[in-house]
DNA sequence: ATTGCCGATAGTTATTATCTATAACTGATA
DNA sequence: TATCAGTTATAGATAATAACTATCGGCAAT
């Protein structure tokens, strides 16, 4: 049999019926004040008592004293509740809590040119918050997520992970783009437009790979293109464009603003549709701070108007 | 049927198993720190996040990872369970405690003659207290101590009260004193004592009263005797007597320094024995702090001395 | 003496804390 | 791949506890 030596359990509530006793200096005015009756107040002074080895009140006949211990028990139990009832209002202010830093990963193209634009808004309405987007690329933010270094991101392919929620986003789009103004018709099939110069990310970067992956589906190689550049990044690849140097394959997402201000031209391939989904990624056993909710349920519903 | 809405019952206990789940980050290893089973840590962990309405730890498989609502409730958590600890040692502390102020009442002869002797032997043994006598006549202080004014008292009747504890201290006795060779012989009978001429206290004086009442159940009154002086002090009847102006009745421990310096001399009556026993007295309902239990067991140890 | 107030006690019931045994899941290894 | 070791969850049983109702007994004031 193992020798229990059994330390205060000590609960909040006796504490509480003990305080209310010492205040009232009455049992049963005690017991009217927490909706007990006189007998259970009784009991739990009577354990009180026990638990400490000395008497708490005095029972004269219509009044209590209480003696010296119980004055010493009254300063420290206020204090304890008073930091139980703080510690309750503590809890509930972090379920909440919209304040913090919030740090989302994102690969390329959604942690450049999608979260930027719902990352302000949401700053905009929740102002004390700090802001992080870590972008890699989506393999890389999901390990990160499997290994509890990120908690949220957003990513441009569902990497079966069962551990992995993916929510989706947004359905972004490869086309393929020109100088404004470079072709007569802007639509054509995929066997001409490879005939086209073209400018192309080095080798390695998401969107080359997307690109190379997409022709691959309609047995065309880089092989049989004319490249008219290699650039490091979406950017450059751009400019590159813009100058005239030839065409390219970018997420729509990427280009959408030179598109609305005619800097650069869509050209629709007529018979290749070069579409992928963005998800939204958390752990499945992750709980998710407010914030990271919040941000969450922001980010989905902000993706819905564009 | 009441509607209960239960606050927080949140017992310290309760909170233990939290912050040794949080600090051992894991469920079993609490449970051995706690000498619980790990089904009891469970338990425990999904109540309080009932009560919380909120997860506390994410279960991976091999780990848990806290809640961004489990670190706000820790440090709370220790801040509530080193304040349950403080209490728990210090209403032990109470229970040891031999500081502060001591208030004993006394009657005349006790409070005057033999109470400063004791509390000086107390004080000497525990320096950091200090120490009051209030004198008054015994019925004041079994007065006093009936209305919750006093603790502890010594005095020199019983006045039969239900609700007061008697416990008999020293006996007293009421002797005669001359100066010294005064007489040839210092035993006599009453009735020759009574030729004597006579210093008295006052009327009304509680020596006075002790007096009368002795000689009363020997069928003797003051109107018989020659009075050589009234005075309103113990020790100005004992001046007088000093300078001869007569002999007198006062209490053997009112003399007892006088005797043994031979500056009074005792007449021995050989027919009267003037006793009467001293007690202290406290109240039957009262629980006394443990300073005053310790002076009473002083009290009582050190008459035995005297 | 009687009445009214207060706390204590007895006995009951529902809840709760704990246990044992076992299932379900994860991560690592043969 | 299957199995093992380590971890938490679940189910079921039992003992401890907190709450209730009813009643007793002491004290003080009428």
């Amino acid at each position: 049999m193992p020798i229990m030596l059994k330390f205060s359990l000590m609960d909040v509530h006796q504490l509480r019926v003990f305080a209310s006793v010492f205040k009232n200096k009455s049992f049963s005015k005690a017991s009217e004040e927490l909706h007990l009756t006189q007998p259970t107040i009784s009991n739990h002074i009577k354990s009180l008592e026990d638990e400490f080895e000395c008497k708490l009140f005095d029972r004269l006949g219509r009044t209590i004293i209480p003696t010296k211990e119980a004055d010493v028990l009254y300063s420290h139990s206020m204090e304890i509740i008073e930091k139980a009832d703080a510690l309750k209002e503590a809890v509930g202010e972090v379920k909440k809590d919209l304040t913090g830093k919030l740090t989302v990963g994102a690969s390329t193209i959604p942690g450049v040119y999608l979260l930027p634009r719902i990352l302000k808004g949401f700053q905009n309405k929740y102002p004390s918050i700090s802001v992080q987007i870590c972008i890699s690329d989506s393999i890389g933010i999901i390990k990160s997520i499997s290994r509890h270094e990120l908690l949220l991101g957003v990513v441009g392919a569902k990497l079966g992970n069962e551990l992995i929620n993916y929510f989706p986003l947004i359905e972004d789009e490869l086309i393929a783009v020109s100088p404004p103004s470079f072709m007569k018709n802007n639509r054509m099939e995929l066997k001409d437009f490879i005939e086209l110069p073209m400018v192309l990310r080095e080798e390695g970067s998401g969107t080359r790979r997307e690109t190379e992956k997409f022709l691959e589906t309609k047995r065309v190689t880089l092989e049989n293109i004319k490249i008219a550049g290699i650039f490091g990044s979406t950017d450059a690849v751009k400019q590159a464009v813009k100058a005239g140097l030839g065409v390219t394959i970018l997420s729509r997402l990427a280009v959408a603003d030179e598109l609305e201000h005619k800097i650069l031209e869509e050209i629709k391939l007529t018979d290749v549709q070069m579409k992928r989904k963005l998800y939204v990624v958390t752990h499945k056993k992750r709980t998710l701070p407010h914030l990271y909710d919040t941000f969450l349920k922001h980010l989905l519903e902000e993706s819905k108007n564009l």
